[in-house]
DNA sequence: AAACTGTTTTTTCACGATAAAAGACATTAA
DNA sequence: TTAATGTCTTTTATCGTGAAAAAACAGTTT
């Protein structure tokens, strides 16, 4: 086993929602584009099609004798990333309790666990690093520095300066910039989002990553943007664990949302500062909250 | 050649330099506290010390037999880490030019040229990734979006922003806080080397770097302190490549170290931002007149 | 001749294997 | 009985290898 088809997989379910839609597909290069792969992955993909009986293929004709069902998906779990595979162990033993800080972190072990390569453990570690999580000691162990309340303190103090900096670089952006229509957008789903809040509160967080990468880009500033990241890891996984006041939470950020987005629309740069600072206060005592532990004073 | 020893190698030579100092050695667990290796790989140091003559090794006793000779450390290129191998001819072959932005990097071309294998290439790139000099396409290859003005410009720009609350940081820390040691023997080594600026010159970026980081250290955040990786790798391959008036520019950077220091112990947090500001504002003129091309326009 | 399909080559991704280095355990000396 | 040395085990760092996926090249079709 040595590298898993995920690619293909992944691309032949999306793939197989495209024949609902037309009954004659595109071009090789066309479909590649589509589904962001390869022609080979997609050759490989319209020869499984083929022999399924969903299309007939010849040369450029590929028309589509029946829909789709529900058997020719490849299963979900075998369209993961093995570095998506690892994260979530990870992240899973790291959060299911018993990861005190200072613990070491086991290559070989988590490989074992996984049951992957030692290599894409490593390099999935190291890639993780940047989130300030972990720490490597030279030819040893890693060391976690765990998911403390410092931590949660160090990641917003970063985070408020960089979306500070950021909300005023929009307002200030010009008239004809296409970042307005796109906070048009956002606005519109907002809204609606807020008329059904008791029924779709669960789909804030992804709303919510759109919005603040979507100022956090009007810096123009590749670390600020990137940093949003380690963000948008931490959220991703601490509103998996904690369900606590979900609804309400997202209800409270909602608003936030909007009025932000009014101040920002305003280009009133007094108004935006102060819409900005009260959601990341709200959201940053959110996040604190779900930390259990007591401050631990840090030392350097 | 699975795995090359320069941590022996390394240690063996620093070994060499104790063998000046005493007579005898210490223990095999001080010996390894004293080179940051493990029991081990001091035996295997202490085996080979005994066979060329340099001591007399039996348990306990480890008698110093003769003065180490030039040809008893191994070379020094023999020391170095593969990852530091792989930075220097990557970092080479990115500021000799014909690297423009945009360009395709290779993992398997790469490893071919440096003479060792894709997954240290590979996690090279990973590494090396944070610092926003190349971006990865998945399943595809890397692309060098280059030492560029936009760059130098993203960069400085978070550096200011994070020294100027660091500076501040640092200058309402405590009376009783061991960092006012520490400035106070910085002080002295830039007194020392202003007066012998004419000579020393060069080494001032290695002060530079422990007086930055000292200040950063100040601010209690990770991010921050992980921050001035990014800036102290590129000043490092910036001051190599860019000798221009290196004397001049160091002199004018000691002298305002100095003020900024001064500054800071008076604890006037008006005095201590000017400092800072003018410091980093002449850094970043600096950095920018090293790169040669004209300002770029970034687009999202 | 532009855009497609068919075929071949190259590169990335992931694994198992192995030497270097770290770490753990057992034994011995002070 | 503490702290060292001697020995054995485990882990990390690195390579070569092979399948998946991308990319390049060549030949066709419209």
């Amino acid at each position: 086993m040595s590298k898993s088809n995920n690619v293909y997989k992944d691309a032949y379910n999306r793939g197989l929602r495209l024949l609902d839609e037309t009954n004659s597909l595109p071009s090789e290069p066309e479909l590649g584009a589509l589904l962001g792969v390869s022609r080979t992955t997609i050759r490989t993909i319209l020869a499984r099609m083929e022999e399924t009986g969903l299309i007939a293929w010849n040369k450029r004709s590929k028309t589509v004798l029946r829909a789709p069902r529900q058997d020719d998906f490849f299963p979900e779990e075998e369209t993961d990333t093995l570095s998506q595979i690892i994260e979530r162990s990870f992240m899973r033993r790291l959060l299911a309790g018993g990861a005190e800080p200072g613990m070491q972190i086991n290559e070989l072990e988590l490989a074992r666990e996984i049951g992957v390569g030692t290599t894409s453990v490593r390099e999935f570690l190291i890639r993780f690093s940047r989130f300030g999580l972990i720490e490597k000691r030279r030819n040893s162990h890693w060391v976690l520095k765990g998911f403390t309340r410092a931590f949660a303190l160090e990641l917003t103090e970063i985070r408020e300066m960089f979306e500070l900096r950021s909300a005023a670089a929009f307002a200030a952006l010009p008239e004809d910039s296409p970042v307005w229509a796109d906070l048009d957008v956002l606005e519109d789903e907002h809204r609606l989002l807020a008329r059904e809040i008791a029924t779709r509160f669960n789909e804030f967080s992804e709303l919510d990553e759109r919005f603040h990468r979507l100022i956090h880009r009007a810096s123009h500033n590749r670390f600020i943007v990137d940093f949003y990241d380690v963000i948008a890891m931490i959220f991703h996984y601490h509103y998996q664990w904690n369900k606590a006041q979900e609804r309400e939470r997202n209800e409270v950020a909602v608003t936030e949302h909007l009025a932000y987005i009014a101040a920002l629309k305003s280009r009133d740069l007094g108004k935006v500062d102060a819409a900005c600072r009260k959601h990341l206060k709200s959201a940053r005592h959110t996040l604190l909250t779900s930390i259990p532990e007591g401050l631990q004073p840090q030392r350097t």
